[in-house]
DNA sequence: TATGAATGAGCATTCATTCAT
DNA sequence: AATGAATGAATGCTCATTCAT
C-alpha cells in the first residue's frame, strides 16, 4: 500500500472509531483531521465531502458482515448440526466481547438510526442493513430446512424459528452496548435448543 | 391543563418527535421553537437548558415502560399461563406497529446511543435503559419460575430462557425500525412455545 | 421605611454588591432579582430601566464621599494641624481595609471605566467622579493654605502639594484592589511629612 | 511581516482599542471582526477563543511596562540623581498625555477590574499587574538606597517613600482618565523634592 | 405591588466547505 | 499531496425589556 492509500485508510479507520465514540454528526472533520494528524482540508483530497467519507465508513463496516461469513451451510452434517450452529454463532458473538466488536455494533447502530432520520440524505443505510438482516433470516431458514432433513426439528413454523434465531443473535451482540452482562454462550445454546425442540407445535 | 402547562407539554412532545426525526443533537432549539410556534428563548422559560429538555423527554419516554405494566404475574394461572404470556407480549408489541411505537423505539435507541457517546455528559441514560431491560429479564425469570410450578417448563436454564424472552421481545419492537416485516404475532408465539418446551435440556 | 421602600433599597444594595462582584454589564437583572428574592420584571416597578438602576447605584455610592466629610478645615489649629491631617486621612482609609471599603472602591472604579466607554450613554459618571476628586484637591489646597498661615509649610507649589496629597489618598484606597499590602498608615504619615517639609524648594 | 502575521497583529491592536472603548466583555467578536474587516470565525483561526485573544491583548499591553525600562539605576550618579529621577519619571508620564497612553491606561484598568471579578476565570491578570506595581516599589526602594549613599536623603522610612513615589507615578498616569488636568511635570517634581527632603523625620 | 409568559437582539463557538498555492 | 486562510450558516444560550394580569 502506497502512502496515499495508507492515509486514505487511516482516515477511514479513524473516522469509524470517532463515529463510535461521538456519533456520526459530532464526529467532525476537525476531530478526524486532528486524530489522523493531517489538516482538515486534506481530507477533501481523499473524500469529496463528509457525506462521502461517512458512506465509505458504512461500506467498510458492512463489508463482510453476512450470514455466509459465519455459517457455511454446506459444512453442516447430521452429526455436527446442533453443535456447529452453536459454535458458528459463538464465533460471531465472540467468546468475550472485544472493543472492536463493541465499536462495530455501536457504529452499525449509529448508521441504523442515522439512516432513519429525515436529515439523512442517504436512506440507503437502512436498506442495506435490512438486506443484511434478511440475509441472516434467510440463511437460518435454509439451515433449519437442512436441519429438518436431518430430523433435528420439525417442519412447522420454520420461518418464525429462523426469525427467532436471527433476532436473538442480533440482540446478543447489541446487549453489551446497554451494559447488561449475559452468559452469551448459554443463552445462545438455550435458544438453539429451544428452537430445534420438536415439541414446539406452532399453529 | 392551563395554557402554560400546555405549552410545556407541547414543547416536550414536539421535541420527542423531532428527536425521532433528526436525532438528539440535530433537533435544535430553533427547530423545536419553530415547530411549537414560539420563539427560541421562550423554551428557556420552561426548560433551563437543552440538556434539561432532553432529560425531560427521556423521562417522559421511559415512564411507564416496564415489565410490570404489561405482565401482571399474579393473574397467571395454570390454565391461562401460555396464552396469557403470548397475549401480554402481543399487547406490548401491538397488533400492528403504530407510528407512535416507531417513534418511541427510535427515540429510545437515540438515547441508548447518545448515552454511550463520549461527548454525552449524561451516562444515566444507558443505566436507566439497562435497568428497564433488567427489569424485563427479572420479570420473565419470576414468570418462568411460576410456570415451572405449574409444570409448563422444567427448571433448567431458567435465567437463559428469561433472557431469550426479553431479548426477543426487545428485538421484535426494534425490527420495524429496520423495515423488516415480520409476523410479530407468530414469532412471539413460537418463541414462547420453544422456550417453554420441556425437552430443552440445557447443560 | 415601608415595605415598598425597603424593597427598593434592597435592590439598590444588592445591585451595588453585584456590580462589585461582576461588573456593571455582567450584573444582570436576572442575577439581581434572584439575589433580592423577587422576579425580574418586579425591578421595573422600582426602576424604569437597568440604566436608571445603575444611575441610582452610582448616586448612592458617591453620596457623602467628599473632602468635607472627612476633613473639617475649621477644626484645624496650629497645634493639632499635622496630626489631624494624618488622622483624618486614616479615618477615610480605615485602620484596616474592610470588605465594604473594597466594594466601594471596586464599584467606583467600575463606574469610572464604564463612564469612559463609548457604549455608556451616561458620560456624567466621569464628570461627577472628576468633581469629587477636584473637591479633594481644592480641599487640600485650602488646608495647606491654612497650614502655611500656621507656619507648617512654605507657600511654594501649594497646588502641586495638594495634588500629591489627593493622588496619594486616592491611590492608597485603590491599592488593596491590586492586592498589594502596604503599611497604609506609615505611607500616609510619610506623605504628609514630606509634603509639609519646608525645605521642599519648588521652582 | 507576512500577511498572516499582519492580520493577527491587526486583530490584536483592534481588540485592544475596542476593549479601551467598550470594555472587555462588550468588545464582542462581531465588533472586532467588523473593525478588522474579516468575518467572525476567521478570528478563531488566529486565537482559539475570545479568552485567549483577551489574554494576548493583556500580555501585549503589559510587555515592556516595567521600572527597569524607564529607570536605569546604574546610570544614576551623585550629581545627576535628582534631575534624572524627575526626567525618567516624566519620560514614562509623557510630556503630554497621548491617546495611546490613555488607551493603555484605560485598558490596564479594564484588566485590573476584570481580574477582580468573580466571573473572571483568569485571576492572573491581577497578579501580573500586582507584580509590575511591586516592581516599581522595589525599584524606587533600590534607587532611594543609592540616593541615601549619595546623601540625597536620609535612611528613615525608605520603603514608605518608595511607595509614595510608585503610587504617585501610577496615579499621575491614571488621572487623565478622570479628565483632571494636572501640571504633571510640576507634581512629579514636587513629589521627588518632598520625598527626598532630609527633614522628613519619620517615626 | 408584583409576576408569568414571551421576545428581538446579540453573544461565543463550531461546522463543513472553499480556494489559491 | 497537502494546507493556510477564510467564511456562511447554524448552535445553545443570555439579556433587557414588554405586557396583560
Amino acid at each position: 500500500m502506497n502512502k496515499s492509500e495508507a492515509t486514505r485508510q487511516k482516515i477511514l479507520e479513524t473516522t469509524t472509531w470517532l463515529i463510535g465514540q461521538y456519533g456520526i454528526e459530532k464526529a467532525s472533520l476537525s476531530m478526524i483531521a486532528n486524530s489522523v494528524g493531517i489538516q482538515k482540508p486534506s481530507i477533501y483530497y481523499y473524500y469529496s465531502s463528509k457525506e462521502q467519507l461517512v458512506d465509505a465508513v458504512f461500506a467498510w463496516i458492512l463489508e463482510g458482515y453476512s450470514f455466509e461469513k459465519y455459517f457455511q451451510i454446506n459444512e453442516y452434517t447430521k452429526n455436527n448440526f446442533v453443535e456447529k450452529m452453536i459454535s458458528d454463532g459463538l464465533q460471531l458473538l465472540g467468546e468475550e466481547t472485544t472493543d472492536t466488536q463493541m465499536l462495530v455494533v455501536q457504529v452499525l447502530n449509529e448508521f441504523l438510526l442515522y439512516g432513519n432520520r429525515e436529515s439523512s440524505h442517504n436512506k440507503g443505510y437502512r436498506l442495506k442493513i435490512k438486506a443484511v438482516q434478511e440475509g441472516f433470516i434467510d440463511g437460518f431458514l435454509r439451515l433449519l430446512q437442512k436441519g429438518e432433513e436431518f430430523g433435528h426439528t420439525d417442519s412447522k413454523g420454520l420461518r418464525e424459528k429462523a426469525c427467532v434465531l436471527a433476532l436473538t443473535l442480533d440482540n446478543l451482540s447489541n446487549y453489551p452496548m446497554i451494559g447488561i452482562q449475559l452468559d452469551v454462550s448459554a443463552v445462545w445454546r438455550e435458544t438453539i435448543t429451544s428452537v430445534l425442540s420438536k415439541k414446539g407445535d406452532f399453529k
